[in-house]
DNA sequence: CCACAATGGTTGCAAAACGAAACCAAATAA
DNA sequence: TTATTTGGTTTCGTTTTGCAACCATTGTGG
């Protein structure tokens, strides 16, 4: 009685979440993008137990969105790094903060900010290819053959 | 010892990560914008155990992401539908999807498209204010008083 | 060089969450 | 009226989680 699989649900958005879709793994990746790179450090700042953050940091590893960096003299010391699949979870953490901000109010002490211009971030959206946003009303599901998705049901 | 609780971490993301973080909840999300509302086609298309999926129902409806509407001519049929907070994940979903689809490579059917013009959608991107599209690399995290945040370690 | 701390784990245990299946009552369809 | 659908709850065995203890290297201060 595993936990059910989700990369053979035959949808992205379900084997998305078999990657990353537990209570830490975006976490490690968030605290990652704020340049923590060392076991002990995830550990401190996140509060994860260490037999849990060895296993999901192993997990990152296996599925390409980090890589553990031999820095040690003599070996035997580590950091793990985001690859450009982990980097690329930005939008996702992005969108995920700005949705608790808008949500559930800001209670965090740290904002996010253009390095060039020190201003805050737009929010992020879906857009069209003309770059008008799209909410999820405005999109359509279609497979393969260009049909519209009918739900069953 | 009850599962880590990330609502009083100080961090949006884990407090984002408290609602909808767990295995099941944005796959559920995912269904409902697809159209689904009835707690039956969610089990059958989501493949999800019953105990289960109640719980996560009642956990998103108490978070304010649906809600659950009586449907039955005298009471006992009900449809669960996302509220605004929970339309509102459509970003956060869809970056997810198009994360997956690059690089796992795109297993899934459906394909999302403009009502509209029935074009595909632009990728998921953060942006500053013009509308620049910006890497992790091109943002800086502050503090409160917009003092730069240093990594302890 | 030696003692001691830090690093990066592994192991064992108890509590909690998960998955499958059985069961159940109300509402609806045949 | 009977059967089926719907929306659950209960039970039970397995897996995951959290915590603490332990351990082998690796660095560091003296």
């Amino acid at each position: 009685m595993t936990r059910k699989r989700f990369d053979e649900m035959g949808c992205c958005v379900a084997s998305a979440l078999n990657e990353v879709g537990d209570w830490w793994s975006l976490l490690i990746v968030k605290q990652a993008m704020l340049g923590t790179r060392r076991y002990v450090d995830f550990q401190n700042s996140l509060g994860i137990a260490k037999n849990i953050l060895c296993n999901r940091l192993s997990r990152l590893v296996e599925n390409g969105v980090m890589v553990r960096v031999d820095v040690g003299e003599h070996g035997k010391r580590y950091e793990y790094r985001l690859t450009d699949k982990g980097r690329d979870l930005f939008t996702v953490v992005t969108a995920l903060r700005q949705w608790s901000e808008r949500w559930n109010g800001a209670q965090d002490s740290m904002k996010l900010v253009d390095r060039q211009t020190g201003e805050p971030l737009a929010p992020v959206t879906v857009q069209n290819q003309q770059g008008q946003p799209l909410t999820v009303r405005d999109v359509r599901f279609v497979d393969e053959n260009g049909k519209p998705f009918e739900e069953a049901g």
